[in-house]
DNA sequence: CTGTTAGCGCTTTCAT
DNA sequence: ATGAAAGCGCTAACAG
């Protein structure tokens, strides 16, 4: 029942008593055989329980016919979205996806990509956390396609899809403004990601066009724990020193800050703080007070991302010129800031 | 700057000046050469921009230095907390974890077996869904080892890491009696899922100890939406044919069903209904009324899963039996479910 | 340290 | 259809 551990192409061909090459042609171009040996040999592979060793196809071929996904966060529901698009359109075009997780640090970021570029995937998705675009372009150079998730290309020659931040930021602390606020907080970091400081970008031109104080609370990370501390920094300070509205970089943030904010019986979501979350995962309706918060278009990023490095990966000579895809984010409004209607 | 598209060790031995095999030596035995050549080829290496072909480096090993985590649901945070952990302990072992999501799909679970088998990875850790023993058992002889996660062995040949599913469904629905409920619903499903179907068998033990009803509310996935689903066939009902007392198979279940009833003004949790759920992830403290679940040990699950691994990772003469660790689940009382004190 | 070599398993080509 | 053979890039072993 079982052969040696390592069931070679030969192997088969000697139990099938056909040629080494007959067995190769049943596997990649079974139009070139005969109906009678190509059954033959598939039972031979069933009874010796091949595998199809892949690294020496790849060796063969000089890449595979996986990609590789880097999220910054497998644990944001955000990037596991945007990793259930990228799966999906990558079925259609038959190539599988590795997930990795960076997890917001350059060094494991660094890792994952030698890793996959040892491995000879035939392109990379990125969220890119450190200073890796040198890194990337030599890739490029390589034969190693990477598209860019959640980041634009800023005139570097990848693909990309993004979403507008700035314009997310923007949207989020205007419709706090409108709702009233007037000493906002700004709950995120580290700035260093690219995400985060868009977002605050957006914010403070909106909040200067109103001419509304701007509070940086800077946190080392987008994870509900963060939020947690930042939103007990605020409820330690007295009432009169507090903000009247708080927008989070990511909806974990937000999630975080409610739980502090929840455990004080006197402080009133929207009333006393108004609260924006950003990336409106699918739990952002389903919190202590359902969390206002800015939508990304998260499986469609996946799959526009696939898309994207499809078209990067046929021969540099008729390639056509990376593109960006900016999706525009959009305002969802619930309990957490609403004050008015 | 930069040379051919493939750069191999026979480019670095020519740019160094140097034999083919001190190349070689270099990456994979420095201590058998001098500083100064060992510099001039990693100068080399820098300069033509050298990275080792895996698959070559596999061909020749017989196996790669990576591992495969078969997920059951990228977006379920319980096992992306796993995966967490078994990237720790990976990484102590200098093992790479390249995570897959099934996506409760057998077909999907077959086709990254098949990725992972043909990657010669060197082991696998899955928390299975379909009928996948044979497989494993012969990927196993064949060298690739699993470890089954979430999920016990019961007798098969394999490691495992599981929580008894059965005494957490035990606890959900003895501590819904225990805060007064007499009818008391189940939301979950399919029970092809042992978990699923474990945890109602605790649930349904509870139950019939103290002669409370236990009506099984089936759903085809532990999704927020099929949540969702769960309680609006619940709301639709009449007052008098609802159920007091909700336990979720997961909680993501629990959210969605959190939603759709605290959109009806007049119903109160814990009041009207109790409710409890499965994993105790993260946000189940941040939800509308904060959840009563039953948590289990994540990172620590995946820390253990790839301890197992590990273990078999010996030559077959000297490997140790598979062990079965089984942890015990907690119940996290929270107010969704608390009634008296 | 060098230079050479065999061989991992597969694909592909070629003449038969 | 076959049988033979080259070669993908690497490792490891060898004699010098």
């Amino acid at each position: 029942m079982s052969g040696p551990a390592q069931v070679s192409i030969r192997d088969v061909a000697e139990q099938a008593g056909v040629a080494l090459g007959t067995v190769s042609n049943v596997l990649n171009r079974p139009e070139k055989v005969t109906e009678a040996t190509r059954a033959r040999v598939l039972a031979a592979i069933g009874q010796l329980g091949f595998v199809r060793n892949d690294a020496a196809r790849q060796l063969k071929a000089g890449t595979s016919n996986s990609i590789g996904f880097i999220m910054l966060d497998v644990r944001n529901p955000f990037f596991t979205d945007v990793g259930r698009g990228a799966e999906l359109q990558a079925a259609q075009h038959g190539l599988a996806v590795l997930l990795a997780n960076s997890d917001d640090q350059p060094e494991r970021e660094a890792t994952y990509i030698d890793l996959f570029e040892q491995q000879r995937v035939q392109g990379l998705l990125l969220s890119p956390i450190g200073n890796v675009f040198e890194r990337l372009e030599r890739l490029q150079q390589h034969g190693i396609v990477t598209v860019l998730v959640d980041r634009g290309a800023e005139g570097r020659p990848f693909s990309s899809v993004s979403v507008d931040d700035v314009a997310g930021g923007y949207l989020a602390v205007s419709h706090l403004i409108e709702q009233g606020c007037r000493r906002i907080a700004f709950v995120g970091g580290p700035l260093s990601i690219k995400q985060v400081s868009d977002r605050l970008l957006g914010a403070s031109r909106a909040g200067s066009q109103h001419d509304v104080s701007l509070e940086v609370l800077l946190q080392d990370g987008l994870t509900v724990q963060a939020g947690r501390s930042a939103g007990s920094l605020i409820t330690r300070r007295p009432r009169s020193d507090r903000p009247d509205g708080v927008f989070c970089a990511n909806d974990l943030l937000a999630v975080g800050v409610l739980q502090s904010f929840t455990m004080l019986e006197r402080l009133n979501i929207p009333g006393d703080i108004a609260l924006v979350g950003y990336d409106d995962i699918d739990f952002a309706s389903a919190t202590v007070v359902p969390l206002t918060s800015i939508r990304q278009p998260s499986v469609l990023m996946g799959r526009t991302a696939v898309d994207l490095l499809v078209e990067q990966l046929t021969p540099v000579a008729i390639r056509p010129e990376p593109r960006e895809v900016v999706f525009q984010p959009e305002l969802v409004i619930r309990d957490s800031s609403r004050r008015r209607s």
